[in-house]
DNA sequence: TATACTATCATTAGCAC
DNA sequence: TGTGCTAATGATAGTAT
C-alpha cells in the first residue's frame, strides 16, 4: 500500500489494441494470448456444447489450429457446407469442400486401418491397456449407480483427480506418440530407402510467406509463428 | 459491508467446466463467451499481427464464424492448402500437451489433499486403476524403447489411435463427473427423495436472432446458437 | 523459448430489464 | 434475446529465471 520500497516497479498496465512492434514482446504475447483464446474456446465447447475450431496464421506462413469436441476437419467441413442462403458465399467453396472431405476419409481410413490384432505391435498393447481401463469404468459406473444416492461431494472432487490422470496418461502417450514420429522423420530424412512416404510432407512451401515449416515440428518448444 | 440487505444473494462463483444444462443459462453464457472469444481474438490478431479465424457449430445445426485480418475463407484456403501430415501432426497437441501438464501440478496437489486410503470411495478404485494404467504405459515405453531404431510408419499411426481411445475415455469419464456433479447439485438443493432430475427443459427450440456487435464492424450479424 | 510470480486489468455469473 | 450492474474469478504484462 504506502510501502512502495517493495512494490513493483512496473507491472501490467492497460494496454492499446495496436500491433506490438517489438518481435520478442510480440511473440510472447502472441504465446500467451493464444494460450488463453485456446483454453476460453475449450471452455465455451464444454460449457455449451459447441464444436468450435480455431485457426491461426502468421504472417510467415506458420499456423496452427485447434479444436474442441470434433475434428477440426469436421467443423470446416459442416461451415463450408452450408447454404448459401445462411451466410455469405465462400469464394473458394467447391475447393475448400473437396478437400475438407478428403482430409476427413484419411483420417477415417486412418483410424479404421489401424489393427489391434497386429500382434508384433507395441501399440496393441496400449490398445489393450486402454480397453481394460474402459472396462474397469465400466464397472466403477456400476457400482457408481448404487450409490448414487448418497454420493459426497467429495465423489466430485475425487472424479476430477481421476479425470487429471486420465489426461495426464494422455499426454505421456502423445509425448511418446511424437517422439517416434520424430525419429521417423529422422529415418527418412537420413534414409533414402525411406519407402513410405517420398510425398511431398517435406519441404512444402506455404503460400503466403513463402516459408518453410519447421521440418520436425513436434513441440520442441512451440515453433509456430514467425 | 454491514449492511447485508442491500448486499447482493448471489454474484458470480466460481464455476466449473461442465456442461450448462439449463437452457436459456446455457445460451447466454453462449452469447457472452463468444463475444468475448470473438473480442479476444480480434485483439490477437491486432497485437500480434495474426490471421485469425473462429467457427461454431451448436449441436441443433446453428453456426457462427469470425475472422480477423482476412476473409475467413482466405484463412481456411490456406489452412485446407497445408500438407495433410503436418497439419494433423500440429492437431491440438500443443495445447493438450501444455495444459495437461498444468493439470498435473494441480492434480499433485489435489491427490496429496484427498486421502487415498477412504475406503469407501469409489474414486479410489478409479485411481488406482489409473495409477495401473500409467505403470503399463510406462512399461510400454520401455519396450518401445528397445525397438525405436526400427520404428515403422504404423506405430505412430497406432499411437495415434491409442491417443483417441485415451480421449474417448477420458470424455466418458468426464461425462460421468458430470453426472455425478449434477446429482450432488440436486441432493445439495433439492429434498433428497428427489431423484430423478426433471427432464422437462429439453427440446425448446431457440430462433435465430441476428444481433450485431455494437463497437465495431467486423461482426456482421452473428447468427446465433442453437 | 517457456515458466513463475504478482499487481493490475479484463471477463463474466447472477440478477433484473 | 441482449443489456446494465457488480463482485468475484480469470487473464496477463512486466520481470527474472
Amino acid at each position: 500500500m504506502g510501502d512502495d520500497v517493495n512494490k513493483r516497479k512496473t507491472d501490467r498496465v492497460k494496454h492499446q489494441v495496436v500491433k506490438i512492434e517489438n518481435d520478442a514482446k510480440r511473440q510472447l504475447t502472441f504465446s500467451r494470448r493464444r494460450n488463453g483464446l485456446i483454453k476460453k474456446a475449450y471452455e465455451l465447447s464444454v460449457l455449451c456444447n459447441i464444436d468450435v475450431a480455431l485457426v491461426f496464421h502468421s504472417p510467415n506462413g506458420h499456423f496452427s489450429h485447434f479444436s474442441a469436441k470434433s475434428r477440426i476437419e469436421d467443423v470446416l467441413y459442416r461451415f463450408v457446407s452450408l447454404d448459401h442462403d445462411k451466410r455469405r458465399a465462400l469464394e473458394n467453396q467447391e475447393y475448400l469442400i473437396r478437400t475438407i472431405d478428403e482430409i476427413r476419409n484419411e483420417d477415417d481410413i486412418a483410424l479404421k486401418t489401424f489393427s489391434p490384432t497386429d500382434s508384433n505391435s507395441i501399440a496393441k498393447k496400449l490398445h489393450e491397456e486402454i480397453i481394460t481401463l474402459e472396462q474397469q469404468i465400466q464397472m466403477a459406473q456400476e457400482q457408481l449407480s448404487i450409490y448414487e444416492p448418497n454420493i459426497s461431494y467429495a465423489s466430485a472432487e475425487e472424479l476430477e483427480s481421476c479425470e487429471k490422470a486420465l489426461l495426464k496418461t494422455m499426454i505421456r502417450l502423445i509425448q511418446r506418440k511424437n517422439d517416434v514420429i520424430k525419429k521417423e522423420q529422422e529415418l527418412l530424412t537420413h534414409d533414402p530407402r525411406g519407402e513410405k512416404m517420398q510425398m511431398d510432407r517435406m519441404g512444402q512451401i506455404i503460400s503466403e510467406g513463402g516459408v518453410e515449416m519447421p521440418s520436425s515440428s513436434f513441440f520442441e518448444g512451440l515453433p509456430d509463428y514467425d
